[in-house]
DNA sequence: TTAGGCTTCG
């Protein structure tokens, strides 16, 4: 825990740790192992920065007497918070507590200029990062032997036991203003919630009505003393019980602490001004009244806002307007389809949304129609008041937007960089993520019924089968340009033009564990980048090998081989030959199927690896590259392959070097007459072409075959009607900072010999 | 005791 609530700062501060004045620090000071100590004058707002553990906090503290007087007078800093520490400081600290933080870095105060602060500013972040609080307390009350005033406790909402009478710390959500009630006392209901996340209904009576609790506006802080929990429908509910009282406070940040009633005689001391001040940052912070509800958290005939991203619309009649929208949560009840007219709806959703209770049906009435027919498919919206409908006889769930404007009942487009749509969008991705995976599991299971059934499918026109599970409509190019990412869709669609032409450039070396992707160095590049270790003549012994040299074509220059005595357990004749000395051509010539070639240089005494851009490891004709970004140290220590087989995956393990594999990467775009789409094939080229990207590397055979294939989608200067139509499955998600739509391929294997012909 | 927050054609 990095926050650390301390009774005294000489006990309870580590010794381990030493003081250094606030004006004394610089950007220079050495921080390790140091404290600063001052009073928090200000604390700002808890600021989320998107996702939920990410979190700033500023605030200045100030130290007490200057210790070093010459030094300057910048007694007050600026301290930023961040993560958890920020979360917690906040809910542990108020202003006027002494803190003593550690563990901090120091900047330049953006703000010197400005606020006339510390030309210097403190960073808490990270594990060594910590604060000390010395919550500010009354001395007097805790040291005078007096016990005048009795002691309270304070019930959080959310821990109300049935039948039991209590106080509580609340702060007012709503409120009606006091009424003759049908009996003889004065009756008022308030809402109260507070930090346990807890909403309670509060009944008060009172003989008169000047004893209601004085609440100007909701906001307002409220300390019931004395009040009984109750159940009433199904939840707990308070009432006023005998000897009750209330003291209500302004629930403004910063303001000043004044307690407002007519008690004569009430408790008010230090204790209560922190529980006041707690309550109206925690409440500061909470979105006010009307925040939104997840689909998960809607019940039935509940009125709520909805953040929400539009997939799809589509007009009903006149008066209504059907809007698809998704938050990324699953609704507890099932979700009402609305069957639309064919063509009607602009948009789609993701096909695997279907049946798991992701997509909600809005229903749009009356004045807010105009609205939504603007609304583009994509936009992230807040719908206000939306009403939660319960079909008769079911449970399943349709949303209505009535007419009318009450209750700011309406549709709000959110501006794309709000920290709304951040949160939005993080949950609309991490659940195409599990629904991918989810259907990829499917896949997996499904693959070989589906390919049965495109084998033994009726008349086909298409050159290409969908190897997917997807049940979904055909949509048209324009459509998928108007839709929402992340989703799949299925179009029919022809190849208008292709990139690169030549094929060899579309193989590319891809990082797996860093999803770099690099391209595969020419031969001439090979020979010049092996030069300079072909000039490498330091002998070098290593005790796992033995050491034979061979002559070159060059007078005098030598080539060492380090033959590991490691042996493969599966093949005898396998074996590790680090080549110390060779060029690149030298390195192909001795490459053969048995052995595993890797070029080294010498260095202080030991071998290592040459830089990634050259392969690191020979086998046959083929050449194998590691990551520059994900492998480990280059030097080569006694090759561990204890693995049964050896292939350049085991290898390339015990050497410490991240595997770079070959992909083919192509840009198609495709046409079906409403539009063109730009779509990258990269993920599903493999499926595509029936090739492995290996073979593309390596094979005549394979080059020649994807050749074929690409000719026979796009046959030289075709005309439309010549080339084949082929049915695909295409990914849409957000990509790049902007998040703009990118398109791939997948799941689609092209026919080289079409079932038609 | 009393009241028990509120909206809505669909």
């Amino acid at each position: 825990m990095p926050i650390h609530i301390i009774q005294d700062p000489l006990q309870d501060i580590p010794k381990t740790l030493q003081n250094i004045p606030i004006p004394t620090l610089t950007e220079k000071s050495d921080c390790a192992g140091k404290y600063v100590k001052g009073k928090v004058v200000f604390k700002g707002p808890l600021v989320s920065r998107g996702d939920h553990l990410n979190y700033i906090l500023k605030i200045v503290i100030q130290e007490d007497a200057p210790q070093q007087s010459k030094a300057s007078n910048y007694t007050s800093i600026n301290v930023m918070l961040f993560g958890g520490l920020a979360k917690d400081f906040s809910h542990h600290a108020i202003q006027g507590d002494t803190v003593v933080p550690s563990g901090f870095t120091v900047s330049p105060s953006p703000t010197f200029k400005k606020d006339g602060q510390h030309p210097c500013s403190l960073h808490l972040d990270g594990d060594k990062a910590c604060v000390y609080v010395l919550q500010a307390s009354a001395p007097a009350e805790k040291k005078s032997g007096v016990n005048s005033t009795p002691k309270y406790t304070y019930v959080p909402l959310k821990e109300l036991k049935l039948g039991s009478v209590v106080n509580v710390y609340a702060v007012v959500t709503f409120f009606k203003v006091p009424y003759p009630s049908k009996g003889t006392d004065y009756c008022s209901t308030l809402k109260l919630a507070d930090q346990s996340g807890a909403t309670v209904v509060c009944t008060v009576f009172s003989k008169n009505q000047d004893n209601q609790p004085k609440i100007f506006k909701t906001g307002d802080v409220i300390r019931l003393h004395r009040v009984k929990a109750y159940p009433f429908e199904g939840s707990i509910a308070l009432v006023t019980s005998w000897g009750w009282s209330a003291v209500t406070f302004d629930g403004t940040v910063g303001t000043p602490v004044v307690p407002r009633t007519n008690s004569k005689s009430f408790h008010f001391g230090e204790e209560d001004r922190r529980a006041v001040t707690e309550l109206r940052e925690w409440a500061a912070n909470v979105p006010p009244e009307g925040s939104s509800v997840p689909l998960s958290a809607v019940k039935p005939k509940q009125f709520f806002n909805l953040t929400c991203q539009l997939l799809a619309k589509a007009t009903m009649d006149s008066t209504c307007t059907l809007l698809k929208v998704w938050d990324g949560s699953r609704c507890g009840y099932p979700l009402l389809t609305v069957p639309v007219e064919e063509g009607a709806l602009e948009g789609g959703s993701p096909a695997v949304t279907e049946g798991q209770n992701l997509i909600a049906n809005v229903l749009v009435y009356d004045n807010h129609v105009e609205v939504a027919q603007a609304l583009k498919p994509g936009a992230f919206l807040c719908i206000n008041n939306l009403h939660a409908v319960a079909q008769p006889g079911t449970s399943e769930l349709s949303f209505h937007l009535h007419g009318g404007a009450s209750y700011s009942r309406g549709i709000c487009v959110l501006p794309l960089h709000s920290p709304e749509v951040s949160k939005l969008k993080s949950a609309l991705q991490a659940c195409a993520e599990q629904m991918e995976d989810d259907m990829n599991t499917c896949l997996g299971d499904m693959s070989s019924l589906t390919q049965l059934h495109a084998t033994n499918g009726g008349p086909e026109t298409s050159s290409s089968v969908r190897k997917c599970t997807h049940s979904l409509p055909q949509v048209s190019l324009a459509q998928v340009k108007s839709s929402p990412p992340p989703q799949f869709v299925h179009v029919r669609a022809q190849l208008s033009s292709y990139q690169p032409r030549r094929l060899y450039q579309c193989l590319k070396l891809f990082c797996s564990q860093c999803k770099a992707i690099e391209d595969v160095p020419d031969a001439e590049s090979l020979r010049e980048r092996f030069e300079a270790a072909a000039k490498d003549s330091m002998p070098c012994r290593v005790p796992w090998a033995v050491t034979v040299a061979t002559d070159t074509d060059d007078a005098g220059r030598k080539i060492a081989l380090h033959v590991s005595s490691t042996e493969c357990p599966a093949d005898r004749h396998s074996r590790l030959v680090f080549v110390q000395g060779a060029t690149f051509q030298e390195m192909c010539r001795l490459s053969s199927e048995h052995e595993y070639m890797l070029p080294v240089r010498s260095s202080a005494g030991e071998l290592a690896l040459l830089d990634s851009t050259v392969p690191f490891l020979f086998r046959g004709k083929r050449h194998f590259y590691g990551c520059q970004q994900c492998s480990k140290g280059k030097v080569v220590k006694s090759p561990a392959v204890t693995t049964e087989v050896w292939n350049e995956r085991n290898i390339s393990e015990a050497l410490g070097v991240q595997l770079m594999q070959h992909v083919a990467v192509m840009k198609l775009q495709l046409d079906d007459g409403t539009a063109t789409l730009d779509t990258l094939l990269f993920e599903g080229s493999e499926d595509f072409f029936g090739v492995s990207a290996d073979g593309m590397a390596y094979s005549q055979e394979a080059q020649d075959s994807v050749q074929q294939t690409m000719d026979m989608l796009l046959p030289a200067d075709s005309s439309t009607l010549q080339r084949p139509w082929l049915d695909l499955c295409l990914c849409l998600y957000a990509a790049g900072e902007n998040g703009e739509t990118q398109v791939q391929i997948v799941n689609t294997h092209i026919r080289k010999h079409p079932i038609a012909e």
